[in-house]
DNA sequence: AATTTTAACTAACATCTGTTAGTTTGTAGT
DNA sequence: ACTACAAACTAACAGATGTTAGTTAAAATT
């Protein structure tokens, strides 16, 4: 198997550098340094920096996507569908902030194909959640609240999870969801 | 005065290229083609690419500062403080939504004292906030949740709502207030 | 033991980046 | 007309940046 732990070891890195200051302000020689070799020992085992980014990137979208898919063709209630996307968030922030991370943060700085990829799958994944809260508003399951506000909100707390948990050690996953599904969804049923 | 409306016009169209690519990855060039200019041109009117980003994040920085301390003095209910948030960042996001993302995605590329300087704000603003949110909650103001996940989530919508704004043309400022208002707070009471 | 592969290295490149120095041009006040 | 100044320009720099080429030492495979 050629090097594949080595190039686990180098996404894991950049994710981590590209969270504190942003993939372009993160060189290949700061990467290489936190792994103790030099620049141009990183592509033995990566093609480019943008590689680098592709791979930290299109991956969890690719989760967030085919778990979403997941959830919609379930015949559960709207709130149902509500927490498995609230359990969704808090799983990957778990396992994987620093991913996220870039996902949120750099996604930008993909290029042509990845790029488009990227904002595709973006794309039908918000217009699934918004299918879920437009259903939910229509069946008398949520308030009747602009359904815009909701929706951002809810979002926006979701995506952005990655910047406080961490801070807060004593939340494990399963708490974090509860609590998470107590404030945005049971404070607006 | 020495081409003060020229260096505005800097500030705010670096600012406006920073939201689009984030700090690091607009060059001086980037911002002198931006103008019609050459880059050279640009020190004109500006000491330094760090000032640039000193000048749009510390400005509105110290207005969310004033305008917390002010908020802090009065004495309203949580409620009515809450609701004085909420209108701060909704005025903040319609007025200057740009400098508002660079303040929320650049921050760690101010340096020195005024790296320190914003981080200071930024822990005293939050420490406001807590004290609104437990008040609330220790005067029956606010269900009895777990206060840092209502605290997270109110303040990342709000400091998010800069991504959001502009999609949304139909919305204006109070209109803007009012739903966030409705979907943040009387979900939560 | 001989060969191949892995994964590090040094050296160098072309380009990009922020910035400085010195110059030119147009405009406003005298 | 003369002067002063704002604000643009050209040219250039020193250092940083992503990347390539060629080399070497150790480990794995034959």
């Amino acid at each position: 198997m050629k090097s594949l732990d080595r190039k686990t070891e180098i996404i894991t890195i950049a994710a981590k550098l590209f969270k504190e200051k942003g993939y372009s302000a993160v060189t290949m020689r700061d990467i290489a340094q936190a792994m103790d070799i030099k620049a141009a020992s990183l592509y033995n085992h990566i093609k480019s920096k943008q590689e680098i980014l592709v791979l930290i990137i299109i991956e969890i979208a690719e989760e967030f996507t085919k778990v979403m898919n997941e959830i919609m063709l379930s015949d559960e209630t709207c709130i149902q569908k509500i927490e498995k996307v609230i359990q969704l968030h808090v799983d990957i922030t778990v396992r994987d902030s620093d991913a996220l991370a870039s996902l949120n943060a750099d996604w930008m700085h993909l290029a042509d194909a990845e790029l488009a990829y990227f904002i595709k799958m973006r794309e039908e994944y918000e217009e699934n959640f918004r299918k879920i809260i437009m259903k939910g508003i229509a069946d008398g399951e949520l308030k009747k609240l602009n359904p815009e506000v909701i929706i951002f909100s809810i979002h926006t707390t979701l995506r952005t999870l990655y910047l406080w948990y961490g801070k807060k050690k004593s939340l494990n996953a399963s708490v974090l969801k509860s609590n998470m599904t107590q404030v945005l969804l049971h404070g607006i049923v």
